[in-house]
RNA sequence: CGCGGGGUAGAGCAGUCUGGUAGCUCGUCGGGCUCAUAACCCGGAGGCCGUUGGUUCAAAUCCUUCCCCCGCAA
């Protein structure tokens, strides 16, 4: 007989794991997904990525306002195994105690390390140089619960959070498919996380995006990074906002303010900072679309030659 | 009716307030210079100025209809 899970997860990177169940050929009883939110300027409804996913698959799909005291349905399922991934709502005791094998969760860091909503993101603008992906039991304090499993995956100097969650969500994958059978015959080890050693890697906040030019280059560089492809940081030229969707850096010299736009250096739009230059290779000024540096140095670009960013 | 910016040559923009010859940088094509070049010089092609209606002798520019893109807020 095969074994009853209900899914629970919203992202994107949640599908990665769905998507590993429904080839494995687990029998997915049931999807939990928050519920399909207004976006963008014209207020559109949209499903989350999961709940997408699930209805391909002719899935049932439950989306409780708050699942605090909204589970019955979960219940009516009888899973034997809950699997969550980027839910989104802290999920009652009751509820994680039902299933027979037990509730877990795969999280996209190396724990106790970036507990929290975000951390490939904050693993980047941090400077890591590797993380990857925990599998836990849940418990009620976020991804505290004791470890079964993990699998690092290394950070390049130019990776962006893009690059690595992709990479992070191949591996969750593989690492879920590894882990579910060790559940099922009793194997696994649960291995409790050292609370003295834990990080917390919250959800970006808006003042998370501003990009600090009076730091150092490299913090700067992986700050910038982590923000890309989304939510992507920014600063400001006058009051104007500028985002950032595709940098590089190059260390070097030079007597130019901090922040003082230096036209094209490397194919790229420099901006002078401490220890170097940042390169932009595509930015969007507020109003108007994403270009590349060559396109904005035409006429933007060149109007603000040696005036500076912030 | 949530607030705001914008739609002008293949790309990025100026010009709009104050109506009167379609402009800049890049690309592209041709020619020149050079040992050579992504450099430099000369020349060319390429526009219903988003759409509808109006005002005017005359509209990219002023008023009006609709469409589309973007930033913010949620």
């Amino acid at each position: 007989m095969k074994t009853k899970i209900v899914f629970m997860g919203t992202p994107d990177i949640a599908c990665g794991m769905l998507q590993q169940l429904i080839d494995d050929d687990y029998d997915i009883v049931g999807v939990v997904s928050q519920p399909d939110k207004k976006v963008g300027r014209k207020q559109e409804i949209k499903m989350t990525e999961v709940k997408q996913l699930a209805l391909q698959h002719q899935l049932d799909v439950f989306q409780p306002l708050s699942i605090k005291d909204d589970y019955q349905k979960i219940m009516d399922w009888k899973p034997d195994l809950i699997v969550t991934c980027a839910y989104g709502q802290f999920i009652p005791q009751k509820l994680l105690d039902f299933p027979p094998l037990g509730s877990i969760n795969v999280h996209a860091s190396l724990l106790p390390k970036l507990r929290g909503g975000a951390p490939i993101h904050w693993a980047i603008i941090q400077g890591h140089k590797e993380t990857g992906i925990s599998i836990m039991r849940m418990i009620q304090r976020m991804d505290a619960g004791a470890v079964m499993a993990q699998k690092t995956v290394p950070i390049h100097e130019d990776d962006t959070t893009g690059d690595v969650y992709e990479k992070l969500k191949a591996c969750g994958a593989e690492l879920l498919h590894d882990s579910i059978p060790k559940l099922i015959d009793q194997t696994a080890e649960f291995i409790e996380q050292d609370e003295k050693t834990a990080t917390f890697a919250y959800n970006i906040a808006k003042e998370d995006e501003k990009i600090n030019l009076d730091s150092d280059i490299d913090s700067i560089y992986n700050h910038i990074r982590g923000l890309i492809p989304f939510p992507v940081g920014y600063f400001y030229h006058d009051d104007k906002k500028i985002k950032l969707h595709k940098v590089r850096k190059k260390l070097s010299d030079h007597n130019h303010q901090i922040g003082e736009c230096c036209g094209i250096i490397d194919c790229g739009y420099a901006i002078a900072v401490k220890g170097g230059y940042i390169l932009l290779d595509e930015l969007q000024v507020e109003g108007k679309g994403r270009v590349d540096a060559q396109s904005f140095a035409n006429a933007q670009g060149r109007a603000w030659l040696n005036t500076c960013m912030h």
